[in-house]
RNA sequence: GGUGGCGUGGCCGAGAGGCGAGGCAGCGGCCUGCAAAGCCGUAUACACGGGUUCGAAUCCCGUCGCCACCUCCA
């Protein structure tokens, strides 16, 4: 079965074959770093992390560049306002802290560092030569105003508006634009004149004179820097596909690159149906977010809807999620606990001890997926189909568990684990600080609190056998109220924090 | 004015011509001293009106409602 994925583009699914075999090349924008990061920049940012682990994890060498436009207009307002104000923090301060910020972020919820991270400001020579690309190729002109301005000509490109299917001469002209020195104001800027209000940092040598690049120009120049002037996919998020990818589109086609071939649009966060936005003051920061809910669940949440569809955020969801994943990892343990309890030969305990981790590290390679979930992936990375393979595995162990199916039961937590893994929330990988042992839950808590509970449990069970029920429910409610559930089972009786 | 999307059961959320994804909640049962955990069973769901078809939630036409983008955005 072939890779199917949406292509913006073409609108519609694709076959998806690499440039070259067994490579791919990503690009992704990554945010302004301008203000804190919320559920959208997460959730972008989780969405391509998980096409990266998939294709990875189908033995693909994957480069993925994800920038930090690290100067901008909104960068250098913010950093005047706080000065304004008596917060002293220059432009380029603010935005170091802020991309620091977004970096926590991300790797809270296990998204896994890209392959570089280039940054705008340390790409101004290529965005130069870019420009004077363009220029030469007639695609671009300094401004008639005499400032160090330089737009993209438009009306050159009679390719402009094809990834977002607009006709030039049917766009809204843009209210702000500034009329000054543009041939057309559907133009936009390639190169930005410095102002005498900006600080001389936020400022660099050019040809056309002293100025900074224009927000689409650092893309072009960073993607075929690193990438190539072809490569494999191009993602964001939907708010950029017009002007942003289309002004990046146009730019890098025109300078003579083919540029992405394929374009990857994922879905925005809205929250109570209405679209997020500063204005609306309904922002959920990721700092917020990753309070209310454990950052595993938080990313398993995310993961919950199809990449491309809107994602509605409500704290119930979260906390369906919760339960959700809750769900798999009480599978798990139980799985394990079950597996070694039955295996009373420890050379076949430890072949299955090899067999599990193999699972998590993914050397058993994909085929220890199973096929629901592999076809789930493959059609444009099926995240929530692949959940329903992921669950249907937890419910069918469960199952071979309660039947005392020792293989068939560790079979089902060596295929949870493979798409745990995949999907990068398995909650015993070294990513969430699990430990590569097999111990049961209870295995980490301190030694002083097991010596506790044991004795009341052990108490608890005296109790029992004289079928002193009201002690026996006394002590477990005792223990419920201070945040301990205990479970019976044949075996025994096991604790847990709840 | 232009471009695109969405409307699925109590809730979240997949799917896209023929067996009702999955999760949460509910109900009935098994297990349990009672629980918990787990399992099994359990649903006149596809905005509305037409049409195409042997068969439509899925395709076509229309209507209604909601949303996004059209030079700040993940």
């Amino acid at each position: 079965m072939k890779q199917r994925i949406y292509d913006s583009r073409a609108q519609g699914l694709v076959d998806f074959t690499p440039m070259v075999a067994g490579e791919i090349g990503m690009y992704v924008c990554g945010p302004t770093v301008q203000s804190e990061s919320h559920i959208g920049h997460l959730r972008s940012a989780l969405v391509y992390d998980q096409m990266r682990r998939w294709f990875t994890a189908t033995g693909h060498r994957v480069t993925l560049i994800r920038n930090v436009t690290d100067i901008d207009d909104k960068i250098l307002e913010k950093s005047q306002q706080g000065q304004a104000v008596g917060c002293f923090e220059e432009w380029w301060a603010l935005a170091y802290r802020i991309e620091r910020e977004f970096t926590a972020a991300y790797e809270a919820i296990g998204v896994l560092a890209p392959t570089y991270e280039p940054r705008a400001t340390a790409n101004i020579r290529e965005m130069v030569a870019l420009i004077e690309r363009l220029i030469e190729r007639g695609h671009a002109y300094p401004a008639a105003d005499g400032s160090a301005s330089v737009y993209f000509d438009t009306a050159s490109w009679s390719d402009y508006g094809s990834l977002t299917r607009q006709k030039r001469d049917q766009m809204e002209d843009a209210a702000d634009s500034e009329p000054v020195g543009k041939r057309d104001p559907r133009d936009f800027a390639l190169w930005k004149a410095h102002r005498d209000s900006e600080p001389e940092t936020a400022a660099w040598p050019s040809p056309w004179g002293l100025g900074r690049p224009g927000w689409h120009i650092e893309c072009s120049a960073m993607a075929s820097r690193y990438l190539g002037e072809e490569f494999d996919i191009h993602g964001g998020g939907l708010d950029l596909r017009f002007p942003h990818h289309e002004n990046e589109m146009a730019q890098s086609t025109a300078a003579g690159f083919r540029f992405a071939r394929h374009w990857i649009h994922n879905g925005l966060v809205n929250t109570g149906g209405q679209k997020m936005s500063k204005s609306l003051g309904n922002s959920l920061f990721a700092s917020e977010l990753l309070r209310a809910a454990r950052p595993i669940v938080l990313r398993y949440y995310l993961g919950s809807a199809h990449y491309r569809s809107v994602l509605d955020y409500s704290a119930e969801a979260l906390e369906e999620a919760a339960i959700a994943f809750s769900r798999i990892e009480s599978f798990l343990d139980r799985a394990w606990r079950f597996v070694a309890e039955t295996q009373a030969n420890p050379v076949a305990g430890e072949a299955h001890a090899a067999l599990y981790l193999g699972a998590r590290n993914g050397s058993t390679s994909s085929e220890a997926l199973p096929d629901a979930f592999v076809a789930a992936m493959l059609d444009d990375f099926g995240v929530p189909q692949a959940l329903a393979a992921l669950h249907g595995a937890v419910r069918a162990g469960n199952t071979a568990i309660d039947a005392g199916d020792t293989d068939s039961a560790l079979a089902r937590a060596c295929e949870v684990v493979a798409m745990l893994d995949v999907l990068g929330i398995d909650p015993r990988s070294k990513e969430w600080g699990g430990s590569s042992t097999f111990e049961t839950s209870t295995g980490g808590e301190p030694a002083a609190l097991d010596a506790l509970v044991g004795a009341l449990i052990e108490q608890r069970a005296q109790a029992r056998a004289e079928k002193d029920f009201a002690t026996s429910d006394a002590i477990r409610v005792r223990l419920l109220e201070a945040g301990i559930t205990l479970e019976d089972n044949p075996t025994g009786t096991r604790w847990s924090l709840t």
